[in-house]
DNA sequence: CGTCTAGTTCGGATTGTTCCGAACCTCACT
DNA sequence: AGTGAGGTTCGGAACAATCCGAACTAGACG
């Protein structure tokens, strides 16, 4: 199949992959290996192909391929009579990446509810009209964060209708 | 006014901190300084302050307060004879925090659909179809890009109205 | 002019991250 | 038992991020 890497594949690796690096929190290395995979698609990416297109050592790319199988961003399948592993997306890659959205708003929320009580008791305390919090921002803040957490939620749902209806 | 930093603030520093440090790519003070003006408020919070409460060195706390200034996270104001700087958190960082994800959405679709049409050109000159690229998965993910850009964008739009109300 | 307040700047020390090479393991085949 | 394919593990080198201390600046005040 296809042995050599095209130039435009390179190119896509490498910008695909310092977007990843920023938004997932990996490693430069991980990001342009998940990169790759998404861009080879359901044919497969083997440890042999990662090592040779992105030019890196055997140790770090197994290394980062079973940190990424182990966040399940990554699965592999094999073919009968050979040992390589075939690497692909995870194909709920898309619920994924909104559940990680949603449990992070999830935690914000909490955290301002908590800085709300804890500005509250200490407006109860100072008789001072001028120090005392003011609560809106946490306020409006978790009023958007309910809203758009309700909201991703409807869409994710559709997307899991969809899917069940594809199959 | 309040001298002694309380321990429940001081807790709430660092775990707010821990958050901000995550999301916002922050360095570990330089979050732990946006938690602490937060959770300061309007009073508004000096060099002097952060220096003493997070136990860091004038250098690193100068830098960063800087660092924050620069990139509209914090801004300041003075009061009449007295040179210091009180510190609070720039009021519109609700709206900022919005754009910021709508902005990184953006960022996605266009990658997204530059990788389909990479795609799809790969697609044409093979002939073999059990190796060609699905194209649903990124059809799907600018979908909901869409989708979401949309929602939040409605969201946004009504908290600017609020704001006018309010003033 | 000296001193005090309120910071800023710069040269490292410390710490953390990322990657590599060498040695190793395991299964399959001969 | 020996060899090769397909990896894994570990120690450390190389580099990057983070913070600190010491020296400095700029304006206010006596």
């Amino acid at each position: 199949m296809s042995k050599k890497i095209c130039s435009e594949k390179q190119n896509l690796v490498e910008r695909l992959g310092v977007f990843m690096e920023q938004r997932e929190q990996l490693a430069p290395l991980a990001a342009r290996i998940l990169s790759y995979v998404v861009l080879t698609g359901k044919q497969g990416t083997t440890f042999d192909d990662l090592v040779r297109d992105l030019s890196a050592s055997k140790s770090t790319i197994s290394t980062h391929l079973n940190h990424l199988s182990d966040l399940k961003r990554i699965v592999y399948f094999t073919k009968t009579g050979d040992r390589k592993k075939y690497y692909s997306i995870n194909e709920d890659s898309i619920l994924q990446s909104i559940d990680n959205m949603m449990e992070s708003w999830v935690i914000q929320k909490d955290l301002h509810e908590e800085i709300k009580s804890y500005k509250s008791k200490i407006n109860e305390q100072s008789s001072d009209d001028v120090t005392k919090f003011n609560l809106d921002f946490h306020e409006n803040y978790i009023k958007f964060l309910d809203e758009v957490t309700q909201s991703v939620s409807t869409l994710r749902l559709r997307i899991i209708e969809k899917t069940l209806n594809s199959n």
